[in-house]
DNA sequence: TAGTAGCGATACCGATGGTAGCGCAATTGG
DNA sequence: CCAATTGCGCTACCATCGGTATCGCTACTA
């Protein structure tokens, strides 16, 4: 049992800083090797860490680079204006946020990964979607089906991107899929061709 | 050198119906076991072959799944009727390929293989994109960038929700996603909203 | 019948994700 | 200052996987 000291910290080593030096290091040597370029061994060295550190703080590779792109993309700024706005916001967002050197491999790799492996999907889907889907969906005050398409459609079109091309989507395309979510989900003045 | 019979085919054991019985086995073997379990030993196990053998034929692993999905997918069916049957078609074919039984997974696999190896990006944007990029311009009559823009949305969307949740996309938002790039590519009456 | 190209089997290599155990250093409470 | 505790670095290690080399053999063609 841990003798739980009364200030809150328990005695030992520093636990501090430690996350903020890996992550950096893991997005820098993913973007300089690659995803499956980017060992576990490499990481450690580029975080100047040992390589059993890693495995003390995060259970598998995928936790840790799902852990850092949670830290990379942090909270969903939404002002809340408009619904237009906001969808505009987000999507500029999350292409800036891809766009980083490293986070679309890293995002992609993990994202394959997962397809995988049940678990590391869940802690995807638990812990780097669910919070931008509840979000954007009481945000929007739209049903979450319709947000999860929102979703899929956006990361999926910038990570397909990404990968076919090795950069980032151009501006004029990132405008472009924007104008078109706006015409589907927010003018909608419902469905313009039944079946 | 190879002594080239006037018969074409030069002596030797037979190399006609490996290609199919591999196809298969890979596909049944990434459906079962995810794309990294998929080994290429277990790949030539359900197949029925030796390792070997699948390294004479195909230079690597990504090689082979590629391979693979370019079987699997064969020529996109457009009939040409107009503008918005063809895109309507071309998203629904895509969509029922991906669904079926590993190939969704495999081709994720390799994607995220691509960005970690230049010279299998190469294959896969050569031998698998621009061949349906070349045919939806001519019959679209597009311009490549806005072509290649509706196959990052369409191949994007499709992959994103079959990585993130497991299944393919049902068949309402397929729909969805149908209507969407109708809107913007095809009824297209010039931006509605300027900046 | 003879020659040839491809197949199966085995053994092997380097790299990688992940684990075990050890000594030690940093931090806190007394 | 001291002692207890906790986490870190280091080394060694394991199983697995992609990929290669080699050899005997077999199915095909001329």
């Amino acid at each position: 049992m841990t003798p739980a000291t009364p200030s809150g910290r328990p005695p030992g080593r520093p636990r501090a800083g430690i996350d903020a030096v890996v992550f950096a290091a893991t997005l820098r040597t993913v973007h300089e090797l690659g995803y499956a370029g980017a060992t576990m061994d490499r990481i450690a060295a580029a975080a100047g860490v040992a390589k059993t550190t890693l495995y003390r703080r995060w259970p598998s590779k995928g936790a840790l680079i799902t852990d850092c792109l949670i830290d990379t993309f942090g909270p969903l700024p939404l002002k809340g204006v408009s619904r237009a706005e906001d969808i505009s916001a987000a999507v500029r967002w999350g292409a800036a946020r891809i766009a980083e050197p490293g986070v679309g491999a890293a995002f992609a790799g993990v994202f394959v990964d997962g397809m995988s492996d049940p678990a590391l999907r869940e802690i995807l889907s638990k812990w780097l979607q669910d919070p931008y889907l509840r979000a954007l969906r009481d945000t929007l005050g739209e049903p979450e089906d319709r947000v999860l398409l929102i979703i899929d459609i956006t990361v999926g079109t910038l990570l397909h991107r990404m990968g076919m091309t090795g950069a980032p989507m151009v501006d004029a395309d990132v405008t472009a899929l924007i104008e078109m979510l706006l015409r589907q989900f927010v003018d909608d003045a419902g469905p313009k061709r039944g079946r």
